[in-house]
DNA sequence: CAAAACTATGTAGTTAACTACATATATACA
DNA sequence: TGTATATATGTAGTTAACTACATAGTTTTG
């Protein structure tokens, strides 16, 4: 066991990133195993698409949390893999919709068993006595209600 | 299980590494309130030194847990900023040994009360019905017993 | 005891996110 | 109605991690 995990607390922002990149690279692992061609990184993109049909640059940005221009770049490899394609909207010239392209929806019907597999997995792993993703949710929501500087001020003037 | 759990658990390292990025951000603020110079990313290689005085490069880096270069360029900083300092070990003259400098370790004590109210803090966000740092623990522990590759490749031989 | 293998450090280049800025189009309002 | 503001997209440059490779010193072994 080495410092950081023996830190706790104060190393937890180190350590959701080590996990994190973990699990990623495992993931790229796993799609080379059941022989697709598919980066983890496209994930959030892809699904949103299969799920919603049709977005905007920005409405995608948006759902997957990205900022916009991580979103573009995204977008830009996925258009050159012929996954995805885009086409400016009619209503509003600004705007740009994409959707996915017969290849891309062919990809994700390759995935979906993958999916499934991937699913069960991480479940194994993470639905511990302490749920990983049940966590995450409810510290984010503690950040919404406030966030950490303003309770860091807070516990300063208390304490 | 409906299609939003399922993109919860296939997400999870999209949410780790935003909730990593967000704590690392609001980490930064608060130095900067309680006006202390200094970059979160540091805190693990301090922290590191703060404990165990002395250490090679490589040591250091198995210590946190990052690549030795990654580790080299932020010691490269924390030099730069008069942080720290190194010579060269007589013993072994590949090594080169790091310590904190006085100002290190000034900075050190100036950080320790802004540690506490942020491990006070923390606890608070974190300390949920399911519990964040175990969480990571426990995902951390089943990854080591067997890998996420591993285990999608038995779940597809038996399913 | 010299060659091979290993270990420690360092450099170069990559990656995947970000912020800041630029431009085009659409909307609101004086 | 035309100017200001807002929105959508795009580009440039930054950041903080990584891998792959290079080199110097140490240890092992035939």
């Amino acid at each position: 066991m080495n410092i950081i995990d023996e830190i706790g607390i104060l190393a937890i922002s180190t350590r959701l990133q080590r996990l994190s990149e973990q699990l990623r690279k495992d993931g790229a692992q796993i799609y080379s195993y059941f022989n697709i061609d598919f980066e983890p990184k496209w994930f959030p993109v892809i699904y949103t698409l299969h799920v919603k049909e049709m977005l905007s640059v920005v409405e995608i940005a948006n759902e997957i949390g990205y900022s916009h221009p991580s979103t573009i770049s995204l977008l830009k490899e996925l258009e050159k893999e012929k996954i995805i394609s885009s086409k400016k909207d009619k209503q509003d010239e600004r705007k740009r919709l994409i959707i996915l392209t017969a290849k891309g929806k062919e990809l994700v019907s390759k995935m979906q068993p993958v999916w499934s597999i991937m699913t069960i997995t991480l479940n194994e792993i993470t639905n511990t006595q302490n749920n990983l993703l049940r966590a995450i949710e409810e510290a984010e929501q503690n950040l919404t209600r406030q966030g950490f500087l303003q309770r860091a001020i807070d516990i300063k003037s208390k304490g």
